[in-house]
DNA sequence: GTGAGTGCAAACGATTTGCACGGTG
DNA sequence: CACCGTGCAAATCGTTTGCACTCAC
């Protein structure tokens, strides 16, 4: 759950960033896509498809998956780890880490403090590294504050 | 499948450890800790099971994580949760992150570079951090070769 | 003896796969 | 009109759960 611009995109913006990425314009891609830009955060594939239920725009789990695997491979959505059997799923925003409370779950944006990727520098020879992914662990503000 | 000196371990020690722990001391808990601990590295509870077959110890998936799970909540064994669907688990090594081969994605230790934990600023106020969990990815020394 | 731990089987949830049909380019 | 993508159902995989029996303490 977080809280977001929401700004509407029309099918036009949309269709231009999947051709862009080489991929065809189709109804279940831009209600995935849309959803992901619009309230961006990080959301699971349950949430997903959930939402698009209740906008009355009914797409199966498995088509769901699908969409997220295409776009995913095509660099427009990104997948955040956050545990085990607890992938989410987000679209726009740029390169970050996240942050999950121990006690309430929630999982929290976290900008990348030293340029665009943090610790670079595993110290392994010859290992040539483009990406690391950080979870931070704790307890949120909220729960620190019991 | 990581490189490791296997020192043997005696039941006694084992015993011990688990004792420290609070636990009861029984086979498949020491079965589990010892292979842990002799082999070093990260390993699947299927990686565990099926090395625990092969020497004729048999222990039920169930039972496998049973102990695991047990294990790890009193601190005798770390999960490093390296993807979607990849739990490993390791005992008894210090505090470090994982590096992951997209290509033979083999997982390679990355001891932590700034003291005990690296990044521990996420920058969010009123944040408690405690533990920060780093995966890099890219391409080991041997693929990188190609 | 008593409660914790095990073996076992069955349930579970997230994700993947296979295939025929339909729509995009 | 060729092929990619979808809907759909079923399979799969890792992990969790429930319960009666056993064993460590």
């Amino acid at each position: 759950m977080t809280i977001s611009s929401a700004r509407p995109i029309s099918d036009t913006e949309l269709e231009q960033v999947l051709h862009a990425a080489g991929l065809r314009s189709t109804r279940p891609r831009l209600l995935v896509l849309r959803f992901l830009r619009e309230h961006g955060g990080h959301h699971s594939a349950d949430e997903i498809q959930a939402a698009l239920d209740a906008s009355d725009e009914h797409l199966l789990r498995g088509s769901v998956y699908h969409v997220l695997g295409k776009l995913m491979n095509r660099g427009l959505v990104m997948l955040a780890d956050v545990g085990p059997g607890r992938a989410l799923y987000e679209s726009g925003s740029p390169w970050h880490h996240h942050f999950v409370c121990r006690k309430c779950e929630v999982v929290l944006d976290v900008p990348c403090m030293q340029s665009d990727h943090p610790c670079l520098s595993p110290g392994l020879p010859g290992v040539q590294v483009d990406e690391a992914q950080v979870i931070f662990r704790g307890l949120c503000a909220a729960c620190a504050a019991v």
